[in-house]
DNA sequence: TTATCTGCAAAAGGTTTGCAACTGA
DNA sequence: TCAGTTGCAAACCTTTTGCAGATAA
């Protein structure tokens, strides 16, 4: 997975820096939404020193090539790492877990004269370990 | 459909002030999604005198209550008015006009032991109206 | 009458920008 | 070498909060 971004981002003439390969590590294992700050704070944590600044725009960049996207979830933005191309998503509305769909049986009417471009379907709910643990 | 939004929060005891009249009529009318800025703009237009505060609290009230939701497009935070239960919407890209769609046939698998509370699908595009100016 | 609501001003956050130093290719 | 990247500090904007005065019920 990591290998794709990494290519994919040489591609498009990104540079695979020390600090983005920490965060690309984390960020696409995290199989959670993280907020920028969220994000910034876990690669402190794994002992790299990083500033926010590039975590923003780091996930700017993530976000233009398709890996990333962000969330509004409880009023903050979050974003969740998407290397691949069309899926849809479970987020668990406690620990932000958040678990990848990928058949789409989509087949709703548009309006008339409107071109659909892309669609987003996102199931909300709690997820198996949060269930268990309210009990 | 105002009428609806009145009684809805008249139950849950909100009091219907004439700040609250004007901003509600304009924004079940909009059909657009809109920024709380935009919504402050558009109740300015109209010739009433409102807080900016005013727009953001009220829209806190409406999303608590079920008739608001918050979108994120293009980075910034849009509202949409949803007075009606369950549907999904068709969000023009250019203009950000929004399409409710009624019909429903989500059959989605989800993960093992979790409980899916709500989901939302968005259709994302450009609208008739864009499409023709386009050209 | 009173609990709710409003507007202002200030505070608080999150996000972006400018810039000089650094670094991957 | 040099275009891309980084971190810091400052600037920017959106959103929230405190509070005194106003208002719906």
């Amino acid at each position: 997975m990591i290998t794709n971004i990494r290519s994919l981002l040489h591609e498009q003439n990104y540079r695979l820096t020390q600090e983005r390969e920490v965060l690309l590590d984390l960020f696409s294992h995290a199989n959670k939404a993280l907020t920028p700050i969220q994000l910034h704070q876990s690669v402190l944590d794994a002992g790299v020193r990083i500033g926010l600044t590039t975590v923003y725009r780091m996930l700017e960049v993530l976000t233009k090539i398709g890996l990333a996207s962000p969330y509004l979830l409880d009023g903050a933005v979050y974003y969740t790492c998407c290397p691949h191309s069309h899926h849809h998503h479970f987020i668990c509305l406690q620990c932000h877990r958040v678990d990848d769909l990928y058949d789409c049986q989509q087949d709703l009417s548009t309006p008339d004269g409107c071109a659909v471009e892309y669609h987003k379907l996102d199931l909300f709910g709690t997820c198996a370990t949060c269930t268990r643990e309210a009990r």
